[in-house]
DNA sequence: ATCATTGCAAAGCTTTTGCAACATG
DNA sequence: CATGTTGCAAAAGCTTTGCAATGAT
């Protein structure tokens, strides 16, 4: 088991829940991909060495997981949220309007710096309270650059 | 008819398509609105004035219109995407993980400024052919903050 | 008059819920 | 062992598609 899976299984047990090998089987298939990944994907990916899971459990699993905050959860468009491992620590997007490919980067301290600023802003004009934020950039990779004008 | 209704039924003359009642409807519903709605709401509001109107011609339109960047189209979490009046252009997103409202406003010509360096950055180092940004910031408007800790 | 558009109904998806059987701590 | 968890099946959303009737140009 890798460390990051077990951060988030003693995080489980920490908060009271029981570690089944359901819930290993999808931390292990998040925090193993690089990617954002749908719960179709990461159930397709879960099935493999786990034929026996069902469906349900990986969205019970992720909702859970999301709640915690032991793994992200991003609405980039199309019908599903995506997820992908590591919290809130301040990764932002580079989403690709093409393929649907997510890459994340860390915000330069530059931009972090300006943000929070504009953060009291906003909060002092608008009263709400600003918990977190998010950066995102839309395009086309490389790959979708070079292919062409598909479908979609 | 408001003069941003004309802006995108003339546009969408221009583009080829048919001006029926129901688009323009579906049209005034969202420019004549602050908010971002989702398709029920729209469908809803649109029905007050136009009570034959299908929901399926409420879908039709707006991903015409987000399509031909007419409206902007938004996922926040929650199940659906949001329309909002206006193209993505520079506005940004202050989203209440409450109740969902969207506010938007005007990113500070300090932000775009690193934020268009930051982009000519990431483009240089990922290969993404970088088209638009989103700034969004999370938090809890000012009536959630006050709410006793709902059920969400 | 023509061809896009509408609305209905039905299908397709993703996601949630009810419940008996099961397995963790 | 007790309670949380699983998996099935079925329901509940939201969204799309097929098709005949309608209506804009």
């Amino acid at each position: 088991m890798k460390p990051s899976d077990r951060n988030i299984t003693t995080a489980l047990r920490r908060h009271g829940y029981k570690l089944t090998p359901q819930r290993c089987a999808v931390v292990h298939a998040i925090t193993s991909s690089q990617d954002h990944l749908t719960p179709t994907a990461i159930f397709e990916k879960v099935s493999q060495n786990h034929p026996g899971i069902g469906l349900v459990t990986v969205y019970r699993t992720l909702k859970l997981l999301a709640e915690l905050e032991l793994i992200c959860e991003l609405h980039t468009g199309g019908n599903c949220p995506s997820y992908t491992a590591g919290t809130s620590h301040h990764h932002h997007h580079l989403v690709c309007s093409g393929c649907g490919k997510v890459v994340d980067f860390a915000s330069p301290r530059l931009i972090e710096h300006n943000v929070v600023e504009l953060e009291g802003r906003l909060s002092r004009e608008s009263g709400f309270r600003i918990d977190d934020h998010l950066l995102e950039f839309t395009g086309l990779c490389q790959l979708c650059q070079k292919a062409p004008a598909s479908s979609v």
